[in-house]
DNA sequence: ACTAACAGATGCATGCATTGATAGATGCAA
DNA sequence: TTGCATCTATCAATGCATGCATCTGTTAGT
């Protein structure tokens, strides 16, 4: 279902990619502040394992810029720029038009209408639970779900990539300007109904406007 | 400049990174055929080090998609398929049609004319020289050069883990229908003149075209 | 201010346990 | 007896732990 690295850990997930993963929530959930220093050793002392697995994890992290690997020093968490929002949010829009604009010429946009209603439903039962990381994720996932429709296996690899990055900046957003949730849940309720109703035109421009106001308000 | 792996490696750097880069070729150029296993000691052995960093160097291969990991067992070298190359050149010119568009309102294309000239002729030379890697290294440093024009980091990022995968395909381009290179020329160099004349719109056009035409004939 | 020693962190090597695949042996049925 | 399925022992490769060398930033001392 193209999910957030959290939310497929289980069990017997190898250990670096359970570190990764745990690391990933402290940072985007501001436990690990931006700018602070992590080291292997804090990392595998944490999860209770050895420095190579977290050593894995800090290259996954570095992968998903929540930290910078500085050699022979150690993991810095990295700050959400605007230019990082900016640009991020440019990629996820650029993705979402042309997945739309696939979906067109396509199978239409029906199949994808229901799973959008299920994933807003999630934000919303999310937000009134005050589950802020589970509202990210659910956002991620409703965009993820229109990206995905357009098939194509190299977008979602990217997408895959950026997943922690959107799931921070969603978050941050949440903290900082909850005002926008409603704007945010008016939009992508009225996504749902465009799509339901196969306008993919009306779709895109949507898209683009969404995201404008949602992050640069 | 947005290079591929093996031209951005020295001594100075990490044996990890010099083993990932040389790995990469050894598959690209086909010395390592898709389908094969390759071994973490294996690699080591190669490069006269130890299982650490080739390990390292294997996760850096199956981000790059040139191999793919299979737990317990080893790293399979992949197949170049049709979708892939299908996909990863969706992404691509997407990429280059949003950074020309983002040029248009921008600086202009003036500055990246000069640019893709001196690429054009570093294509050129490696094909003459018979140097078909290092083509396809200019070849991808030609539509890097228009992509990261556009100014988005995001973007950035994303192509340069695309990049051994998009020289991946251009050198079995070049392999297995030289003649394609003709055409593959002829567009490179309209492109640039496009670039000089700063007509942003056949540009973009043009790109799409390109596409087709060099890797779908 | 400059230098030198120190401490902390990574970079890399290496050893051990675990696991998945495979070849060979074994037993049973036709 | 031969063919086939199954079971087992072995082996190769990873997953992980750990130890040592190297490098960098810092601090104490002159």
């Amino acid at each position: 279902m193209l999910t957030l690295p959290w939310e497929r850990i289980d069990d017997s997930s190898p250990i670096a990619a359970k570190m990764a993963a745990w690391a990933a929530r402290e940072i985007i959930e501001q436990r690990f502040a931006p700018g602070i220093l992590l080291t292997e050793a804090e990392l595998a002392a944490a999860q209770g394992a050895s420095r190579t697995p977290a050593r894995e994890a800090m290259l996954q992290l570095e992968r998903w810029r929540l930290v910078r690997l500085v050699p022979k020093k150690g993991a810095i968490v990295t700050t959400v720029t605007g230019s990082e929002r900016r640009d991020l949010l440019a990629v996820r829009v650029l993705f979402e038009v042309d997945a739309a604009h696939a979906l067109k010429s396509a199978s239409g946009l029906e199949p994808v209408a229901a799973d959008l209603r299920t994933l807003l439903d999630r934000q919303r039962q999310a937000l009134n639970a005050g589950d802020t990381l589970g509202f990210a994720s659910a956002d991620y996932s409703f965009h993820a779900r229109i990206i995905r429709s357009g098939g194509n296996a190299v977008v979602d690899e990217m997408l895959t990539t950026m997943g922690p990055r959107l799931a921070r900046l969603t978050y941050q957003a949440v903290i900082d300007r909850p005002g926008s949730l409603d704007t945010l849940f008016d939009e992508h309720a009225e996504l749902t109904d465009l799509a339901e109703r196969s306008d993919a035109d009306a779709f895109g421009a949507l898209i683009r406007r969404h995201i404008d106001a949602t992050h640069f308000a």
